[in-house]
DNA sequence: CCTACATTTGCACCATGACGCAAGTACGCA
DNA sequence: TGCGTACTTGCGTCATGGTGCAAATGTAGG
């Protein structure tokens, strides 16, 4: 045993409510929506095809399950990424671009706040 | 079997390549390292922290294990989102503001332009 | 009501990834 | 050269998540 180590076994995972505006802005959420690389090629295909697109139609673009992408749309969708819409027992989706490039826009805001050559060196202790 | 699916065995997760430069944007390495809650929360510690850390400084912000944050710090460097910097036997760790910034600005730019209520609704039918 | 269609959900399988521990590496210093 | 420090890496374990198939759900139309 060469390091100390520290170890409390409760509460893994928690999320530290550190820098101001930049915690909650990076919300994991939204970025594992867009973290896998079948879902970035659904969202590629609604965004060519530049309308509402049902299920069944964004199937055709790719190749996995039918089922598969139905559930990826669902993801996207509670993420905030799409929006759905049901006209009978069709579901159309579509991006929520403004939603979407508000959040990044406010993100980008954030960090150019936190960069240190913009504003004043600060003398912040982590921790 | 009440229902057609197609089944391309060859080729799973391929990035269909797809509206300009929106694809390309949306690379999925770079939201996966925002994906994890740990890796969150490591971030907003060297953001709060407002300098250059080390990794065992960083360590000290949360509760995983020190070969733990090592990992995630060493994959947010290999992601982009933080720049390694080796003094000696240290390694100080800090966050990319600029190129970050720069990012999520150009990818909010990218979903405005393909917004259909600032742009012309467009015709395109998908794949 | 019955059927066809569009989508969702349950289930099993497998790959990926996060985690902790221990061992290994790299570096500075005496 | 030996030791201590700072970090990395190998490995086993476990949880999460992506995938395909089949069955179920929901919905319109005859």
């Amino acid at each position: 045993m060469t390091q100390v180590r520290k170890r409390r076994p409760s509460s893994p995972k928690q999320a530290a409510k550190c820098c101001g505006p930049l915690d909650s802005l990076l919300d994991p959420v939204l970025f594992k929506a867009f973290s896998d690389p079948t879902r970035v090629s659904l969202i590629g295909c609604l965004a060519k095809c530049g309308r509402e697109c049902s299920v069944g139609e964004v199937a055709e673009c790719c190749s996995v399950d039918f089922s598969v992408v139905s559930r990826h749309l669902a993801l996207l969708a509670r993420s905030g990424v799409l929006k759905a819409t049901k006209e009978g027992r069709t579901v159309f989706y579509s991006v929520r671009y403004a939603e979407l490039s508000r959040s990044f826009r406010s993100l980008a805001d954030a960090l150019d706040e936190c960069c240190p050559t913009t504003s004043a060196r600060r003398k912040v202790l982590c921790c």
